[in-house]
DNA sequence: GACAACATACCAACCAGTTGGTATGCTATA
DNA sequence: TATAGCATACCAACTGGTTGGTATGTTGTC
């Protein structure tokens, strides 16, 4: 049936240039011909498969959250069998992942929500789903990891798991203007070390 | 002598009105003419002041720190007399100020630096240094803090008052893209929640 | 020959920055 | 103190290049 030997499409190449563009200069500085050029098509095989720029720049935050999906899916962090183990290895797997250059490492719809939360709504909430999708894969490692400690808080899994992403979304802003990695990864460290002490203090009652 | 009495200047019309469109809009989709108008000014006016576009940018930063400066300065959270309750007065307060649009509270420097960190060199520095600036007056009171715990740790006050820096950085982000401040409060209640371990836990050796 | 997947050529609106000018005030000196 | 000389602050109109988007092909495949 579907033979498709050696092409790569027009679209697809769009969207990974679409990843490294606007991660690199922003959604607004980055113009359709940056992306044509940097995918190698013409603008008008761009608007053939996107109505707008806009409508690439949502279909570049799921393509986005189908790309990292996979990737954590797939991540060595979930062979371990306890749950807090889990959450030690993600976020040890997410320093580890802070390798290359800035644009390489940080997060696309992070820096574009930054930009269009009020101007362009239908990229927000691609982006919000992307966040909050990937944050509720967090959100049972940690509901069972409390549940074996027996831990009853007045915070929840679900904003701990949300935290952590406000971590390294806020860490991705550091190591921009700093230029270097070095603070995001002592953020995601102090992220461990208060994990460490929500599971194993033994003040649960008082958490 | 000088009658002039309505006229607050350009110059500062302009960096008012930078710090309301840029933090909306973003820089890139930000134009001189929106700036113009947001002020009530003229282009001529614009390029008297800033030699471009850029250069505004540049001041807007500097502005942007002397303003918050004074606000921080100014702040009653430094009434306290111990350093850590001047700690957690400061997460009190950057709590109290979350109200209003999302554009009145979120970061100028967090928002601008996503933009620019690649692409404009003067304006990610003044960026960087509106953010180290700040966490550099949290660190003198996280020392004392940690002095008066004795608290012997891997972690260093500067280290965690940039931690801190992160994690309101991250929860604008995600503020913008929930449209709400909600995460962004419970993000800095797990900031408290983490300090206030440090600081009480008797593991002070295994921080 | 119908249709998807592109390419080429083009456009109107918009953009940062420039130009030439005016209004106003400051300063030095006669 | 009158005023020439000059600087600052601002304005309206313009410019050359760029932008997102369109209109109209061309080509390969079922």
């Amino acid at each position: 049936m579907s033979e498709m030997p050696v092409k790569r499409d027009a679209r697809a190449k769009l969207l990974d240039a679409a990843l490294a563009v606007i991660r690199t200069k922003g959604y607004s500085a980055t113009t359709v011909d940056d992306l044509c050029a940097a995918a190698g098509v013409t603008k008008g095989a761009f608007f053939h498969h996107f109505k707008s720029k806009e409508d690439l720049a949502v279909a570049a935050a799921e393509f986005w959250s189908v790309m990292t999906g996979d990737l954590f899916a797939h991540a060595p962090y979930h062979q371990h069998d306890k749950p807090p183990d889990r959450i030690f290895a993600y976020l040890a797997f997410r320093k580890e992942i802070l390798q290359g250059n800035l644009a390489e490492f940080t997060c696309l719809v992070g820096t574009m929500v930054q930009e269009t939360f009020e101007t362009a709504p239908d990229i927000r909430d691609a982006c919000r789903r992307s966040i909050t999708s990937h944050a509720a894969t967090l959100e049972a490692d940690i509901e069972q990891a409390m549940a074996e400690f027996g831990i009853i808080a007045d915070w929840t899994a679900k904003s701990l798991a949300l935290h952590t992403q406000v971590v390294l979304q806020g860490a991705f802003i550091l190591a921009k203007a700093t230029g270097g990695a070095a603070i995001a990864a002592d953020s995601i460290d102090h992220l461990r070390r208060y994990i460490e002490l929500l599971f194993t203090t033994t003040h649960q009652k008082l958490n």
